[in-house]
DNA sequence: CTGAAAGCGCTTACAG
DNA sequence: CTGAAAGCGCTTACAG
């Protein structure tokens, strides 16, 4: 490849010169950056990167360990978010997809070392706690979407239960009066906190003959989950008689209006839906479209990035709030 | 940070040592590489990437430039299938994610030039042709999912036609006589391959009373499409009255299995759906279970990879296979 | 405004 | 088996 010094013999000056017209500084006479400018763009040449980084003493790379991530679609917004903000300010992100059987978590860490990243982001797929590994201390690091119990780490997570408090209160305010939310597995965390948010909807609204059911319709432990979604979506209907059912997620949301269209219920007229996620395209795939509350996870994204940019050392644990995305199924 | 001199010093060696024991050459004694080993623990000490890369004068490192690539989930196969091949062969995969409006393929590639990459896979979104800047020409440079009109690059590509004929067969033999394919606009290569595959295996069937019908249901041009599935599905039900309705896509699938069941028919009883791609949870999501011909963005991730490690430099138009997944809809 | 020297943290090539 | 020297392609710090 071609070097700082053939752009140099090209130009007829100093190999410093052309250091200088790269890194933009304004002593250069602007003969000289014209002469500089043309052999470069002759020639081809591009400061190589891993020499700059070498004398600079620093990589200008920021890590991304994405744990899991991939395997949901919605999740690839956190990097997205990260990646904007990374290239605006000149840095580069070097994203990681780590997976238990394939690369673990050390060995990420240890090539992001290698590199001299100036800090990390670490993504989980879904809103759960995380321990990492002490080889982390020397790099400033961030949790996104997870978070440290042991407060060794600013973290940011989406604001699940104030979700489900918007969503249900919406719902409430529209006039809905029986309203059932199929939750998602109460151990994790976000059924955890929806719950409470439905709840704390229904106490504010104090309306007359208002009443809620929530049950968990993904059942059994991690690794070992099942849906009965569609099971306990038509005994309820036929029981607690509902006008109105919040999903936990939007693939839920499938499955019940197969449930609604079955029982001869037309979503949006005789029965609300409303769900979580905004996953790919699933809310304007169903008839009529889906309303949900989006996750933030580009806005967490872009908050990882700018506490590591703001060389930020507070542990702060911010929560993200959700979008709700109106479309027409309540 | 640690650097090599640090350890040396630690350890009570020529800094010389310590990269003989980095770089695993087994003439050091067994003594020293004991301690050496014991200094890069205790110190925690790691390699700086970038000043093996100067001096070497070899990056390591693969470029891989996605094309909007990551609007769609299963297209991440893509990457998936490189990165996991690369890291096997100790080479790192770059990923830049590359839209219209935000990083210019052009920005994409100074990047990677700038990072000395040892070559370049360019991955686009949907199977399409590409026109690529010459810029690339100092780089091995392999397309995936995309292809070269001018056959500057080798590419690979999903075979369509053979995908279509395979699933179309398969349904053929299983008994069913009137096939409705509902295919993707007929503006892309995809929708027009399958159309000549499906047609294809009526030719080799010679059954008696097959009827085959195709029609685009996603249409319009580009970047302003919209599908018709509902409607024409349910249209053609009523007049064509098909057995078995092949999908140009799963979320396609989602809307023919409303439409089914809102006309009392019971997919995989009274009529049969097939379809492509393996589109994330949809398959299973569905009940019953949709059978789909996956499209193998795994495999022709580890293609390009192995096609830069082999360093070939042959113009080949590869195609990959899909993967027919048997499930419960036909 | 420009250049020659020194140095970043390593590996290469050579000497012992 | 080990080390001192030279060099990778740049930037830093200094001199003019």
């Amino acid at each position: 490849m071609v070097t700082i010094k053939d752009v140099a013999a090209h130009a007829g000056v100093a190999f410093k010169t052309v250091s200088r017209v790269v890194n933009n500084d304004p002593t250069v006479k602007p003969a000289n950056r014209d002469k500089v400018l043309a052999s470069i763009e002759e020639l081809g040449y591009r400061p190589n990167r891993a020499a700059q980084m070498t004398r600079r003493k620093k990589s200008g790379v920021i890590g991304f360990i994405a744990d899991e991530l991939l395997r949901v679609p919605y999740t690839f917004d956190l990097i997205r978010g990260a990646q904007d903000l990374a290239w605006k300010n000149n840095k580069e992100l070097m994203v990681l997809n780590v997976n238990v059987d394939k690369y673990s978590v050390e060995g990420a860490i240890n090539h992001l070392l290698g590199h001299r990243v100036e800090g990390i982001i670490y993504a989980a797929m879904y809103h759960r706690e995380v321990t990492l590994p002490e080889q982390l201390t020397p790099v400033p690091t961030v949790l996104a979407n997870c978070f440290d119990p042991s407060k060794r780490f600013a973290s940011i997570v989406p604001d699940e239960k104030e979700a489900a408090r918007e969503i249900t209160a919406k719902m409430l305010n529209k006039g809905y009066r029986r309203i059932v939310f199929l939750n998602l597995n109460e151990n994790i965390i976000a059924g955890q906190q929806r719950k409470a948010g439905a709840e704390q909807a229904f106490a504010e609204h104090k309306g007359k003959n208002c009443e809620l059911h929530i049950e968990s319709v993904i059942i059994g432990e991690e690794g070992n989950e099942r849906s009965v979604t569609r099971q306990r979506a038509a005994e309820l209907i036929e029981n607690f008689k509902p006008d109105a059912i919040l999903c936990g997620q939007d693939p839920m949301a499938v499955e019940v209006y197969f449930v609604a269209q079955s029982l001869g219920l037309k979503v949006g007229e005789n029965i609300g839906i409303g769900s979580f996620d905004d996953w790919d395209i699933i809310p304007t795939l169903l008839q009529p479209s889906l309303t949900t509350m989006a996750l933030p996870h580009y806005d967490m994204g872009q908050w990882a990035i700018n506490y590591l940019l703001n060389e930020r050392t507070d542990i702060v644990s911010q929560t993200a709030k959700f979008n709700l995305i109106n479309r027409d199924s309540f």
